[in-house]
Order: structure tokens, then C-alpha cells, then sequence
DNA sequence: TATGAATGAGACTTCATTCAT
DNA sequence: AATGAATGAAGTCTCATTCAT
């Protein structure tokens, strides 16, 4: 026991260092709340219950710091959204992938970063690129591969798939996103957002389904 | 008084002074390049000729004059993209407002001023509620009335108009406009927009067409 | 004199602003007290009484601040000490310059730079290169070129006159340079500067004088 | 108490424990590369290899590091320097002192501290004072031992041998010692030394030769 | 003894805003 | 109305030093 004691009181500043877990944490609200520019590090170091000094003991700097949440951010997107049955019969797998799409948009906390990286887009433009890059991007191949699956085995039948998967992930975001964005109304309700994506599939499957 | 009369005869009511206007189109550029909180007074002096401290002769504060701005922007909206016919065929119709709405969106100069307001719409809930009102939602609320229009004419079988129109133009951005914002591409071609333009009356009558 | 007055009132912010001016005075007193690193721009603002944005209203950082003041240093150098006249008698004019030299060095207000810009030269070497040009080398050449005149009338007899030249300015710094700037002893009296001067004066016609 | 005497045991005494040496190592190169106020004890335990928290086990803080520094430096340059045998031939021996000096200020790696010492004497005059006492007056003084002794022995005819000793090191520096201090050139070739040296030997005699 | 994580004071610099002219 | 000099609060980041292990 003590020996179990020992070791667990030395094994400290490993992988996920509680404090930088703690930073990270404390930084995505304040960023997520402030916008990039909005937020200081002041602010930061208090929601994160650490001293100014340690925040730069585990970044290099604020850009650091927030890319390091966007890196986060992609990590769980990835995992979230993205796992597509090929052999999943196409009206299921839309609106699963739908739902989930739209949950992380408009996670009612403002979870989502794309707002703030869309707001330094133009100053860092290597930022929004990457963040483009690894999540945007990647979302809409995941889809697309998918849809080329299902055009394959004859359920689907679609010129550009790339454009599809894009014309579906826009339609969900239909009435939802915009408002919510710009807090002219709250995040939707579930049964909105049901309601939503039941549509966007009705229509992208009339426009898609194989005759 | 004789003072008060010299006043009355040398102020300038002018709707629209021009340094008002030269304060306003500097300003403009520096908001849009650089966002809300890049922006500074200083640089929007400069690129409006102006000396500092006239700028706070004009608008009270910063913030005043970034909604100025929009203000104007608003009023730009309005007029370049919305002039529904009610009577105008469904497919030419849409594909005319399509064209100008991502126009709008993705004018090469990275003008639209959607990105710097979703950027400050966390911190100044009001700025972004006014904006989405008056520009978003009101094109919005334009194309689902002419919708509205054709589905009382027997043309399109709608069941909630509002959903339609936002649904219409999501599609409408799909491949474009994210690339664009997140600076992971140059502005579309006037064919690329075309295409997608197209691609998106034709799944929004494939779903809406009145059989 | 309505008209004097307003001009006089008006005339203020030219090439010798008086903030620019009281700027550079306090600047002064705290870069020679504390030393490059050890002066902070706020101890600065608060001996030159402007606030610490106003010392960037004239200067674009601490560097140039510092730079401004070796180069009035630069400036004050040769005014004060090099105004040799060829046909001057050697002895005299030896004697001249070296007290004018020495008092440079040795201004009981510790003022000299050079004790400054040495402590950075090694992290700046731009800074102390410039220096080394425009004050130090700059006296040297000064005194070569006169020792040069005095070889070609016959009075001297010199090798290498800009050797001769550093020997006697070094000479001159004996006993007096190295313990005023070290604190081991407060500034020479005026009469050791002259039999210290005198000595060197001394040695060098010792040395040089033609036989 | 078991543990108060493996404490006891365990306890390091010995004069020159390596980990000091290290530190003493790293720090002197810091030091002198980046100045007091430029070197970090974070790059002084990069430097030294050790961890910052054991720099403060060996030395009080800073200042203290940077004296015991001084110290080895002051005891260095005794023993390089000084070992003047009275009855050396005058000439031969002013070269051989003349070269050891300039060999010791001009050290191609910059090592000298005098530079480093007398940026900080106006701060820390203490730290000046004792730097002075212990390492240039000494030299002085040994020099005018030496003096004296040849004068006694009617080589050299010299009214102030203080003086006269440190004319003699300030000519050893001419053209030397400031463009290599300011970094306005490399540091002198041997030949150039030689040359300087000589000069120097030669006007000193010429001047205090006994006749 | 040796470590290195953590701290907080303080440095430089920017910027929205005011005010006398 | 227009200016631009001046301000001071606030921001990012560094660093000497401490402390638990």
C-alpha cells in the first residue's frame, strides 16, 4: 500500500498531465465563449485554476494553446461522426450521420469551434486551413466514400459525389445553424433537429435514389 | 445667439458627409480584413484618411462603427438579392437568386461581412441577432414567401416553406462557401458556381415539384 | 501680438517637440543609471513624466529610444571634442583634447554611454558597432589626421599615426577611466586630469617628437 | 534521527562536488555570451546540465552565482599574469606582461568578464568594486611593484610608478581592445599584438629609461 | 542531493478613447 | 468640424525563485 502510494504520487507529469488537462479545458470555454482575440490568458489561467506562468510552461504560446484545442477538436470529430457501414442501407445511415453532424454543430454549451476558427480564418489563414483540412474536409470524404459505395452497389445513383456529400451536410444544418450561430435562438430542440434531418434525407434521396 | 446662428448656418447636415462616407469605406476594408477585434482605430483611420480623433466625431465608439456598417451591409442585401417575382418560373427564379446569393457570400475580396459578425456574435449576443434578423433571416423570409407564392399557384407542393427556402440556400453553398471562408480555397469560378447552383434547383424541385 | 501669441501657441509639435525632448532627457538618466536590461520603460516614462504610451507615440520601442540617445551622444562626441587645428603647437593641442577627452569619459554623472552600449554589444553588436564608428573610431581618425599634419611639417615623426593616435587616447585614461567606471573611486579631480594628461602628453613627444 | 544520520552520511563536502564545477561552467559561458541581465537561469541550466531547481541547492541566487564566477576569474588572472621576477631585463619583461594582458582582454571567445562586470557596476556597485580591486588594481599594483624594483636598481627613472603601470597597460590596449570589445573586429591576430606590444615597450622606455 | 512543476511579479507593447486647440 | 498628442488600462510573455517529492 504504501508502495502503491508512492507510485501513485510520483507518477505525475505523464501523457495527460492533470494540469494540462485542466488548461485545456479551462481554454476551450473561455475561447469558446470569447473568441480567439476575446480571450486573454489571464482569463484562461483562472478558468483553468492555474497561474499565468503555467500556461506557458505547457504552450508555447496563445496560438499554440488553441490550436491545441482545434487538434482536440478534430481528434473527436473523427471519432463521433465518422463511421460509416458500407454495406448500411442509405436512409438509416443519413440520418444517423445527420444527427450527429448537427449534435456537434449545435452542442448547446457553443461547443463547436467553428466559429472561432472561422473568425481568425483570414488573420491565420494556416489555422482555418488546417482546421478546414482535418475536420470540414474530412467529414464530407468520409460521406462521400460512402455514397460512392452506395452508387456501387446500385442504390445510389450520383454524378459527384464529393458535391453530394456536401449538399447533404449543408441541407441538415437547414434553419438550424444560422440561428444558432448567431444566437438569434437557442440550440434546437431534438425533436427539431428530427424533424430537420428527416427532411434532408427525404429530399436528398429524391433527388439521388437510384430508379 | 449670433454664435448659435453661425453654428445653425455651418453645420453640415448633409445626410451623408463625406467624411462620414470616407470613414465608413475605410473602415469597411480594415473590419473585413482583420475582423472586429484586429481592427484597430488607428489603421481604420488611416485607410479612411481621417485623423483619429474625427473618427470618434462621427460614431461613438468602435463598436458603433462596426454596426454602422452593417447596417449598410444590410441595406446592400436587401437590395442586390432580393426581387422575387411571384410570378417568375420556379427553376429560373431560383437559379437567379442562387447565383447572387453565393455571390454575395463569396465575393472574391473576402467581403461578406458573415465571418467578422459570427466572430463577435458570442461576446455581442446583439450585433449578431440584429444582423441575422435583418440579413439572414430576411432573405430567408423572402424566399419562402415567393415559395409560398408558387406553391399557392400549384407549382411546388411545400409543406413548410420556411425550411424549404433555408434548405435551398444551405444547398446553394455546398462545396463552395466553407472552402472559401476557411481559406482552403480561392473563390469559385463562375462555372464551378454554375454546377452547384444547378445541381441544388435541381434536388430542390426533384423534391418540391408539385407532381 | 494676439497674432505673436497664437503663432507661439501653435508652434509646438516640431523637430524639437518638447515631449520628445523631456523624452530623451529622463531616458537618458535611467539608461546610464540601470544599464539597457536594467532600465524599464516605465521607470523611463516616470523620470521623463509622460506616460508610458507616450514614449511610443515618439519612439518605436526601447531599442530605438536607446539608439536615439547614442546618437545625440554621437553628435554632442564631435562637437565637443574634435575641433583639431593642423598648425596647432603639438603640445598644446595634445594637451586640449586629451581634457577634453577625459572629462567626456569621466562626467561625474556617470553619463558616458560607452559603459552602456559595451554591456550590450555583445547581444547587440549592430548597436556597438555603430558606436564604435561614430564616437570612438571617429575620435580616433580625427586625431590621426592630425598627427598626420604635424608629421608632414616636420614636428613629428610617426609610423603609423592611427596606432599613435589610440596610444595617446588610451594614455590619456590612465589611472582615471578604469576606476571611475568600475565605482572603485568617484570622478578625477580637476587637477589629477591634468597631471595625468600632462604625463601622457609627456610620454608621447617622448616617443614621437621629431629629433 | 536514523535518517538525520544518513543525511549526515549522504552530505557532499567535497570542496569542488562536481555539480558545481558544471554549474560554474555553463554559467561562465552564459554570463558572458548574454550579459547579467541577458542570461536566464533556465539557459544557465540548460547550459550546466542540470536542473534549475539545483542551481539555487549550490548558490544563494543569481547575483551570487555570477560573483563566484568573478571570484575564479579574479584567482585566474593572478596566476596567469603575475609573476614578475624584479630582476627580469625591463624590456623583455614589459613584453612578456604586455602579451599575457591583451592575450587575457582580447580572448577570441569574448571570455573576458571585465566587459560583462562593468556593465552592472552602476547597479551593483559592489560587485564593480570588488571586480576592480581584486582584478585590475591588482595587476596595477604588481606592475608598479615591479617598476619600482628596476627603478630601485636605476634601470628606470619613473616619478609615479602607479602611473607609470597603468600607462603602460592602457598602451598595450591601443587599437586593440575597443574594436574587439564593441565587436567592430575580430579578435587581433598574434602578429598584430606583437606589433602593438612593441610599440608600446618602446614608448614606455623611451619615456622612463633612466638615462 | 536533485528535480522540475508551479508561481506571480513585472517587462514591453498596443490601443480605444479623450481633450485642448 | 477636425485634429493629433496624450493617456492608462490591459494584453502577452519571461523569468527568478520556491517547494513537494
Amino acid at each position: 500500500m504504501v508502495a502503491a502510494d508512492r507510485n501513485y504520487l510520483h507518477a505525475v507529469p505523464e501523457d495527460e498531465s492533470s494540469k494540462r488537462r485542466q488548461i485545456l479545458d479551462g481554454a476551450r470555454k473561455v475561447f469558446m465563449d470569447l473568441g480567439f482575440d476575446g480571450a486573454s490568458m489571464g482569463e484562461i489561467a483562472r478558468a483553468a485554476a492555474v497561474s499565468k506562468g503555467t500556461l506557458y510552461v505547457y504552450f508555447a504560446d496563445k496560438s499554440a494553446l488553441f490550436e491545441a484545442i482545434l487538434e482536440e477538436e478534430a481528434l473527436q470529430h473523427g471519432q463521433v461522426v465518422f463511421n460509416f457501414d458500407p454495406e448500411g442501407e442509405a436512409e438509416i445511415t443519413l440520418k444517423e450521420f445527420g444527427k450527429a453532424y448537427i449534435h456537434l454543430l449545435c452542442r448547446p454549451g457553443g461547443g463547436s469551434a467553428i466559429r472561432t476558427v472561422m473568425a481568425i480564418a483570414e488573420r491565420m489563414p494556416d489555422v482555418g486551413r488546417r482546421y478546414y483540412a482535418r475536420v470540414l474536409d474530412k467529414s464530407v470524404n468520409r460521406l462521400s466514400s460512402y455514397l460512392q459505395a452506395r452508387v456501387a452497389s446500385g442504390d445510389l445513383a450520383i454524378d459527384d459525389c464529393d458535391l453530394a456529400a456536401s449538399q447533404f451536410m449543408e441541407l441538415c444544418k437547414a434553419s438550424l445553424f444560422l440561428p444558432f450561430v448567431f444566437q438569434a435562438a437557442p440550440a434546437p430542440s431534438e425533436q427539431r433537429m428530427a424533424e430537420v434531418i428527416d427532411s434532408a434525407t427525404r429530399m436528398f434521396l429524391a433527388a439521388y435514389r437510384a430508379k
